[in-house]
DNA sequence: GACCAGGCACATC
DNA sequence: GATGTGCATGGT
């Protein structure tokens, strides 16, 4: 096999090359991208998409709306994308943070230094290291590799990875071998769940998959 | 009706 | 540290 920087360089200019730019993520706000990351939990994109529509409707989409609703009325915005007492528990959480720790401005969350920002993420009750790398790469811009199910899955049926490993090894991998920029990262990771979801399922169509004839 | 989806916390060993 | 379980809706 190649090195890891030149496998990982080809799959990158694969899956650029047929699917194009991602334009990730998928939101109207920064707000919203970490609301997002939070329902999103094991749940397909589209159940979020109808929770995110819900709370736009009730008009509680910022961070002064959601303070205010009480988490019973959240649970019940939210029910589409499953575990919503859950859910609406974990983002009753990370307001709560954001209220303490930084008064409700999310641009001075966001400003924090990298890891800084990270650890105190992650001691926030239901942010997890997938759902605290989404907001620093997605709503911050700041360079982290994000690894889901989706990253596990593919590169492990190709072998590039163990299927039991751990996600801080998977993320090592990634942010060793390429450039620390967060377009980069961005792109790269929308581009791995695009091929997820059209290709790499657990009922692959390996037959159509537009790096099965990759060579590494 | 079974199976799956852009995780996480918690119990247990 | 690794493994197993509950959480829940909507689409295939």
């Amino acid at each position: 096999m190649m090195d890891a920087k030149k496998m990982l360089r080809a799959f990158y200019d694969r899956l650029f090359e047929f699917f194009g730019p991602q334009k990730w993520w998928p939101a109207r706000s920064r707000f919203e991208i970490i609301l997002g990351a939070i329902l999103t939990q094991n749940t397909s994109w589209k159940n979020v998409e109808k929770a995110i529509k819900n709370l736009r409707s009730a008009g509680v989409l910022d961070y002064r709306g959601l303070k205010e609703l009480s988490q019973r009325r959240l649970a019940s915005l939210i029910k589409p994308a499953g575990y919503y007492n859950i859910k609406a528990e974990r983002l009753k959480n990370f307001i709560n943070f954001l209220s303490l720790e930084y008064q409700g401005n999310l641009t001075k969350m966001l400003k924090e230094k990298t890891l800084v920002l990270r650890q105190s993420l992650l001691k926030v009750k239901g942010i997890g290291k997938e759902t605290a790398d989404s907001i620093i790469l997605y709503a911050a811009g700041k360079p982290v590799m994000v690894i889901d199910a989706y990253t596990k899955r593919i590169f492990s049926r190709h072998r590039l990875i163990s299927p039991d490993s751990s996600y801080d090894h998977v993320q090592e991998l990634f942010m060793d071998n390429l450039p620390k920029s967060p377009i980069f990262y961005n792109e790269f990771h929308a581009l791995i769940v695009r091929l997820g979801k059209e290709y790499c399922v657990k009922k692959p169509r390996c037959d159509a998959c537009p790096i099965a004839a990759l060579k590494y």
